[in-house]
DNA sequence: AGCTTTTACCTAGGAGTCCTAGGAAGAGAA
DNA sequence: TTCTCTTCCTAGGACTCCTAGGTAAAAGCT
């Protein structure tokens, strides 16, 4: 009887791909060990229970998801970098969803899926060069951009969008043209009622 | 033997209070038959199935916190208005952590849950009165609005915040200062890059 | 009050998942 | 070739979801 070769690398995958297919919340061991040709208990050799297994998909995720972002940013600035950016979170969703759905797990600080997640906010920090912000506005602006994108992608796959006219892309582009005049008007410490410039 | 009389609304309550003392995804039929004292197949003349019960759970927070939300709304216009919305969905995730995860289920559009899913909407709009956008400009206000709110709501839940030394609500009420800006200087169809203004 | 109808709750049980314990067989090292 | 390590196995317990069919309590009717 030969092996079937599985590895927790070769098992995170084939998890990523599953929870993709089928929704997060029904990636199982046992599915994982069928498509494997093997027994489900012989998966825990390889992983410690069904929950590592979302944390290792998490980590997958985190760290495909950043190396694509950095990709999309290379050699873009200012409101071209955001633009290309935001773009890359919200197909990844599209492509991936049980992936991005898997990187909201809580994941405690000290693993590498961890370090990915700060090479993502390390990047978004890189886009506000362009908008020269300085601390702790520049905190606050991540935690803004991360907001936005995240919540928009989150809203749209969970079908918010889905029952107005209105098209998901075109709120999408013109909310990063706001989310753009917005770094660029950052306000100060107490924003005054100012209704003259529009 | 005296019954426990369980109904559907009952039901729906007790899965709402467990669903935010053991998380959403532990939310199970069996453990929700213990509380009441009965067995877990005698639940299952009350609701269909598992997912029915948790489309039931969004369901009721999907309306309890548009009751909040009114209230919060009422007598408050523009950044007020604004401010006082936010902060009634970022509380009620932190009150009740199981009933906020349980309104992103993808809900079908003609239940009566869909209906207070529409009175978000409406309110998002009511706020949007205050800064005087008009269509299709207010759809896309609305989802920036919500994208924003439930964002940051959800990575502060995911304890995307927790890493980093300045406080979430220090994050949070400049978040808001920078939409109410962004708002009032919405900008035009074609948005020129413009560097000038900081 | 006695009767019927409804329904709340029961027992029994199948199917699926998670996970542990302990054993057997393949693969590489001595 | 034999020893050792690792992969995969069987067996099985605990739990969850859900169905089918039965019993007893409540509610309605005469």
């Amino acid at each position: 009887m030969a092996r079937a070769g599985v590895t927790a690398e070769r098992l995170t995958e084939a998890a990523a791909e599953l929870a993709d297919e089928v929704g997060l919340e029904n990636l199982t061991v046992s599915e994982l060990a069928r498509r494997f040709g093997v027994k489900d208990a012989s998966l825990y050799s390889h992983i410690r229970n069904a929950h590592e297994l979302r944390v290792r998909v998490a980590g997958l995720a985190l760290a495909e998801l950043a190396d694509l972002a950095a990709a999309a940013l290379a050699g873009r600035a200012g409101k071209d970098a955001l633009v290309a950016f935001a773009g890359t979170y919200r197909d990844y969703a599209r492509e991936h969803p049980g992936r991005y759905t898997a990187m909201q797990v809580d994941l405690d600080p000290d693993t590498e899926a961890a370090g990915a997640a700060r090479r993502h906010s390390d990047m978004t920090r890189a886009i506000l060069r362009g908008y020269s912000l300085a601390e702790p506005d520049q905190t606050d602006a991540v935690r803004l951009l991360g907001s936005v994108f995240h919540g928009f992608v989150s809203l749209e796959m969970a079908g918010g969008f889905r029952h107005h006219p209105r098209a998901a892309d075109e709120s999408w582009s013109r909310m990063l043209d706001t989310i753009d005049v917005a770094l660029r008007n950052w306000p100060a410490e107490r924003a005054e009622p100012d209704a003259s410039h529009g």
